[in-house]
DNA sequence: TTTGCTGCAAATGCTTTGCATGTAG
DNA sequence: CTACATGCAAAGCATTTGCAGCAAA
């Protein structure tokens, strides 16, 4: 299926690559994985695969363009799959839950702003840490991610 | 002078923090500095201060709030004078160079995101990447910082 | 077969911490 | 005098890398 992607990137299809991909595809709620993420579910599939591949893996799949990766506050790095679309990031600090906008004014006027300062835009990142209002959102102060 | 901005903070008024602070207000063109940065010119300084006490007093202060830690993608966490006025920021790629700006449009419609995405947003972090054209901008690829 | 991939363990780079000493209040 | 600060060295954590063995094409 998707190994058409990675002889795209220039890749060997390998069994840990199909596997990381399948991960970054099946999360879709959480689709803001961390190294650490992938490597613990690949452990509950019974795969041996190493930390180290995974990290090499996603480095590699963000060289590809397949994976964008974000630093969000808490300084480990999350991995996201790449699908066109441009968008910005919310994310709540109780819960840890990633919610994805596009606004097109924002994304104007940044433009404007780059253009007015005389730079020549290569990449941008948008990220809002506040709290969601969700029924199942643990108020507990300290943040717990990963389900 | 600042030493009552410590006390404030519930910090005692020693030579590291007031050396600290004097470099943080001190660096005009480049006010981004690295617990590094801030380590190297204390050296030069020939202030007999330890890197771990640059990042305890960082870290501190920015508790305070007297201090913002920002992440840039180079991934070394880098500290800014906090002067009250929010604002964000525009990094070059090839010098380092760190701009910042304040576009209300942009404010404006960050809120209206979060609210109709039911967020309470305490904080947010926008950044964008590029190539200035500042005559003294080397192109050279890779980013080499501290003047 | 040949080149590229993997696992493991060791290394790295930034940041934090433990502990004994020193100093502000 | 007492509590908090500091310097140093060692620890910690996420991430990277060296290397010998393995697997895809």
């Amino acid at each position: 299926m998707e190994g058409k992607d990675l002889r795209k990137a220039g890749l060997k299809v390998t069994l840990p690559r199909l596997k990381i991909l399948e991960i970054l595809e099946s999360s879709d709620t959480a689709r803001h994985l961390s190294a650490e993420d992938i490597y613990r579910t690949l452990l509950d599939s019974n795969e041996d695969i190493g930390l180290a591949t995974v990290y090499r893996v996603l480095t590699q799949f963000e060289a590809a363009g397949l994976v964008t990766r974000h630093h969000f506050e808490d300084g480990m790095a999350v991995f996201e799959l790449n699908q066109g679309t441009h968008h910005d990031h919310i994310v709540c600090l109780d819960c840890g839950r990633v919610e994805e906008f596009v606004d097109s004014g924002i994304e104007e006027r940044q433009n404007a702003v780059a253009q007015r300062l005389g730079f020549a835009i290569r990449d941008h990142s948008l990220i809002m840490y506040g709290h969601c209002r969700r029924a199942d959102c643990p108020h507990r102060g300290k943040s717990n991610k990963n389900s």
